[in-house]
RNA sequence: GCGCCCGUAGCUCAGUCGGAUAGAGCAUCAGAUUCCUAAUCUGGGGGCCACAGGUUCGAUUCCUGUCGGGCGCACCA
């Protein structure tokens, strides 16, 4: 890759000035960035080596930039290296350079801006994890999507990616499931069951479980008390619940490789063998939590419960991880669940909504001691969504059973307006999805703007073929420099991969993607005035078949762009 | 009261482990349509990067404090 290349002229170049005496050669280069230039007058790439390096070769840094740049001036795939401002060294990058570029984008095809830079490390990335009590909504939604890209992006640079789903199904909220399910239950017996009551799941999604018990289990716990039938209806609702959650993924192109249930952990013993750990690193002791301060709680009493000792990791509060009654609490649960994870993966990730940022510190903390520190562990929160119709707020509220599901959104807008829509902020900041907006044929939809740039290089793609034209590489040298200028930004697309993978920020390749197509329209429309900038020249067949040569590439470099972020590429609009 | 996240153009947001004159879209104003998809494009105006200190050759970026917004704060997940 281009970028690469030039990195290592860089180097050979720093290389030099260690032969020639000029710096010692332990001098740290860690700080040395090679990156392109805010303001494309500057120049392709801009590094900032001589003022990074100028202490420690005791020179002013444009005399050090000077003595670099002698070296790369004697290099082929630099076309110009000049000093600017404090000690900054612009590069320009020969045609030559850029066409081998663009050859490689073509040989490389859906592979371009895939590397290896991962292999050999196994990334966990937990993500979705919603609670088996009904089916996704919008809550879920933006989460959901984020992970799915992320792991995406971490196999694209070469990771090993196991995708994980925790199944909650071990609270109490599950028990409320499955008394909902058994009054749905009786009502597919023909009983009369009335108003759900207050505590229960009212939604209409329960019906279909109650009426598979009802014919698998006919008139059995009719009348029985719930100690016969509670652990029974509590598996076949979950198990109900995890059908449909995961029939409303697919419809986000989202298939997770490992769902861990809570319940099964617990059966297998494994927070009792994480608590025996942590006891005998002194991590976990019986204790008695003070009462919150600046919060009232009226039935307040204190009581003895093992504690984990987060606040040595810099948690406010050591955290139990049981109740009082014996059981295990979420989080005694879910460090337990965090171990197992870490037993198969150098690194963790999860993906949570933003209300849990309160629990980071304990769950990061269990995590450093249960590993000693081993393994690198990310928690990534994704801020709330707000949707909108007609610029109104859409409420949503659980407990009523009225809320927008993941199905009704892909129904009305599609799955790759809602996935792409939903990396077009980062995770962190709050974001509006507004109904109309993301199936709206405009210039402010990205999802539109840049599968429009696809479509267009695809019909002219079909047009010259009708011509009798095709892509060909072997008049590259027709190529103009405002041609050069698109390979220069598509040439920025691996690095862009892995700075958003290293940054876990897969909203960076939608941005860029606008950026692409922005340029793509752009140059495209310089056809209007001038003819002769059209892509599509019927009496100039061998610049036709360069310039088709670029911008098929444009367009698979597009498209492996949105298959990195799960949306299909449409070839005609 | 405490913790986490956030504060960038009128609006919605980008801004690469600290780099050059802080960017884009919308909105606004002025233009391009006998032309490969004008569903698009070109240009203008618009900024105390919340505020105040600190570190640095250099801070929107890192640190501290203040103000403002969101989320969360006993055995609920």
């Amino acid at each position: 890759m281009l970028f690469h290349i030039f990195q290592k002229h860089i180097d050979k170049a720093l290389d030099a000035l260690v032969t020639a005496g000029d710096i010692s050669a332990d001098t740290d280069r860690s700080n040395v960035t090679l990156e392109p230039p805010r303001d494309p007058a500057h120049g392709d790439l801009s590094t900032n080596a001589a003022m990074v390096l100028c202490k420690a070769a005791g020179m002013k840094p444009r005399n050090l930039a000077a003595k670099i740049v002698d070296q790369l001036t004697q290099i082929d795939d630099v076309a110009s290296a000049e000093i600017a401002g404090p000690g900054f060294i612009n590069l320009r990058v020969s045609e030559t350079v850029l066409a081998s570029e663009l050859l490689e984008i073509d040989r490389l095809g859906p592979e371009y801006g895939r590397s290896d830079k991962g292999k050999g490390v196994t990334v966990n990335v937990e993500y979705v994890s919603a609670n088996p009590t009904g089916p996704m909504h919008m809550g879920h939604c933006r989460g959901a999507v984020v992970g799915d890209a992320l792991a995406d992006l971490l196999e694209a640079i070469g990771h090993e990616v196991i995708r994980e789903y925790y199944v909650n199904d071990a609270g109490s909220q599950v028990d409320t499931l499955a008394r909902s399910a058994h009054l749905r239950y009786l009502e597919a017996l023909g009983e009369d069951i009335g108003e759900i009551p207050e505590g229960l799941y009212p939604g209409d999604y329960l019906k279909p479980v109650g009426a598979a018990l009802a014919s698998e289990f006919g008139e059995d716990y009719r009348d029985g008390p719930e100690s016969a039938w509670l652990l029974t209806f509590r598996k076949a609702a979950v198990a109900g619940m995890m059908d449909m959650i995961r029939s409303d993924l697919a419809l986000l192109g989202i298939e997770h490789d490992v769902f861990s249930s809570e319940a099964e952990l617990q059966a297998a013993g494994k927070p009792e063998a994480a608590e025996a750990i942590l006891r005998s690193r002194d991590l976990v002791y019986d204790g008695v939590l003070e009462q919150p301060k600046g919060k009232v709680i009226e039935d307040w009493e204190p009581v003895k419960l093992p504690l984990f000792r987060s606040t040595q990791f810099g948690d406010d509060q050591d955290r139990p991880i049981k109740k009082s009654d014996g059981s295990w609490t979420y989080f005694g649960g879910d460090l337990a669940y965090h171990f197992q994870k870490a037993s198969a993966a150098d690194e963790l990730i999860d993906i949570w909504g933003a209300d849990h940022s309160g629990t980071v510190k304990r769950i990061k903390a269990a995590v450093a001691a249960l590993t000693e520190g081993k393994t690198k562990f990310d928690v990534k929160l994704v801020q709330m969504v707000r949707l909108l119709r007609n610029g109104e707020p859409e409420k949503m509220s659980k407990r009523s059973g009225n809320f927008v599901t993941i199905a009704d959104m892909v129904e009305e807008v599609g799955k790759d307006a809602v996935r792409f829509t939903m990396l077009t902020r980062k995770a962190d900041a709050q974001m509006d999805f507004d109904f109309a907006k993301v199936t709206e044929a405009s210039r402010d939809n990205p999802v539109f703007y840049v599968q429009y740039a696809h479509a267009r290089i695809q019909s002219t793609l079909r047009k010259a073929a009708d011509e009798g034209i095709l892509p060909s590489d072997t008049h590259l040298d027709r190529l103009e420099t405002e041609e050069f200028d698109l390979v220069k930004m598509m040439a920025q697309f691996p690095r862009i991969v892995e700075s958003a993978a290293a940054a876990r920020e897969p909203h960076r390749v939608a941005f860029y993607l606008n950026d692409l197509a922005a340029a793509f329209h752009g140059h495209y429309n310089l056809g209007n005035d001038r003819p002769d900038k059209r892509i599509l020249m019927v009496n100039e067949v061998e610049t036709t078949s360069a310039r088709l040569f670029l911008v098929k590439n444009l367009g698979q470099t597009i498209r492996n762009g949105l298959a990195l972020m799960g949306v299909e590429a449409v070839d005609s609009m």
